[in-house]
DNA sequence: CGAATAGTGTCTCTTAGACACTATGTC
DNA sequence: GACATAGTGTCTAAGAGACACTATTCG
């Protein structure tokens, strides 16, 4: 990157940047996402993926914390990674826009709250999301559509799932987190078996989860490892 | 993203956004990496990615390219990818630029020429730069460190490794190509016989190469495919 | 008891990788 | 001939997944 008296970037008109964060939770044994509702001009009414402007003194990511704060009331998220940089020039309509997308995990999102820049924020089942090629402004569609495709890849070779359990688990929930990202179902012996076999990937807690139906499960936490070493690959 | 009335983005300083970009090429078995010699301060005589401002009519990847032109000499990469973006408040001391990372592939690089705004370009061993942590300006050596990483996966489980290679080639110059990539050694026998049972990666074209020592090897181009299911996975 | 869920074990097929062996060129 | 590189085959160990079977709870 270089700089020469012909393109003083001064001279440019000015670009914003922004960051959009698909922050993901499981509910109800399905795959949701923290949207906002717009209260203004342009696309009021239709939904967004909560983000915004990025503040002279902060890096990319603490902006994400930030706006992930302000418009979803959400404080500091299990998991929170960049996948990607948007920045086509019609992009926005009102002016020339880039946006740095990330995607973030929370366990059991709290009833998201509207901020100081968002009119209303809800938790939408990203499969009903993904089928409406209009339900998002912009180009949140695709932005929501990558943020998914790098969840399901990080799923493969991190631990990140655990992120999405509240403290003790059973495999089961685990398992059920898996099916939810991936759109898929997994068999519940080998998923077992698996998930017991990597070192470090739960550490069992000598409890078990009582009052459900069936036999009832022992309870585990987030081990310390964060990779999946051989990956656990989703069916294709 | 939203924007409301006390976040008006015409109110902020103006961010420059920029693209970066890491061309790999192959060059005696080892992976380089073209690199423009700074003219000017800051950093005057250090070594950057090429790269440079987005205008205002064109996308990120139409920036790049536009870049890797004007500043390489080099038209229309065979692969060229983006892996990320870069924001720190303090990365530039110039002013606040928010910067866009492509990965790019060429397969035998031209000599580089120096364009309007680049005193020189050069080739260097990606392993060379990467030792010296000073070797770059600003943030770039992490740039070109994730650059590396994404190539790295890329091979696994694409076959963009093709795209290093000119014309025909042999199945022991993609060899070469991973092991230069890796940076491992990969068993001659068990490459050959993976590559050619993985539909689509490469194609015959009933040619040999003469000259060289040892027996002549069969010569294939790219194959259709773009994707190596299930993956090649490097040694961990 | 039966239904539901958890947990364990077994079998088969595929793949990765070590490695031996053969093939065909140059010197 | 020796040497170098290309190409093929064989063996073993590990992993994925289908699936059977056992365990433990509730109604």
């Amino acid at each position: 990157m270089t700089v020469a008296a012909d393109y003083d970037p001064r001279a440019f008109p000015p670009f914003a940047v922004t960051v959009d964060i698909a922050v993901f939770t499981i509910e109800d044994g399905l795959l949701k996402v923290a949207l906002i509702e717009r209260g203004e001009e342009p696309h009021k009414g239709s939904l967004a993926l909560p983000g915004g402007f990025v503040r002279p003194d902060e890096n990319l990511r603490e902006a994400a914390v930030r706006e992930l704060s302000e418009e979803t009331g959400l404080e500091s998220p299990d998991h929170l990674e960049q996948f990607g940089a948007y920045g086509d020039p019609d992009r926005d309509p009102r002016m020339r826009i880039v946006t740095v997308g990330y995607w973030a995990i929370v366990p059991d999102l709290p009833e998201p709250v509207g901020g100081t820049d968002a009119a209303a924020a809800r938790k939408v089942p990203v499969a009903d999301v993904l089928n409406d090629r209009d339900a998002l402004q912009f180009d949140h569609h695709q932005i929501l559509s990558d943020a998914l495709e790098h969840a399901k890849d990080a799923l493969e070779d991190t631990t990140v799932a655990t992120d999405f359990c509240e403290g003790e688990f059973a495999i089961s929930d685990l398992r059920r987190v898996y099916e939810a990202v991936w759109g898929v179902e997994l068999d519940q012996g080998n998923f077992q078996n698996k998930v017991l076999e990597i070192d470090g990937f739960v550490e069992p807690t000598g409890n078990r989860r009582t009052g459900g139906r069936g036999r009832p499960p022992e309870l585990f936490r987030a081990g310390s490892a964060d990779r999946i070493d051989p990956p656990f690959r989703r069916p294709r």
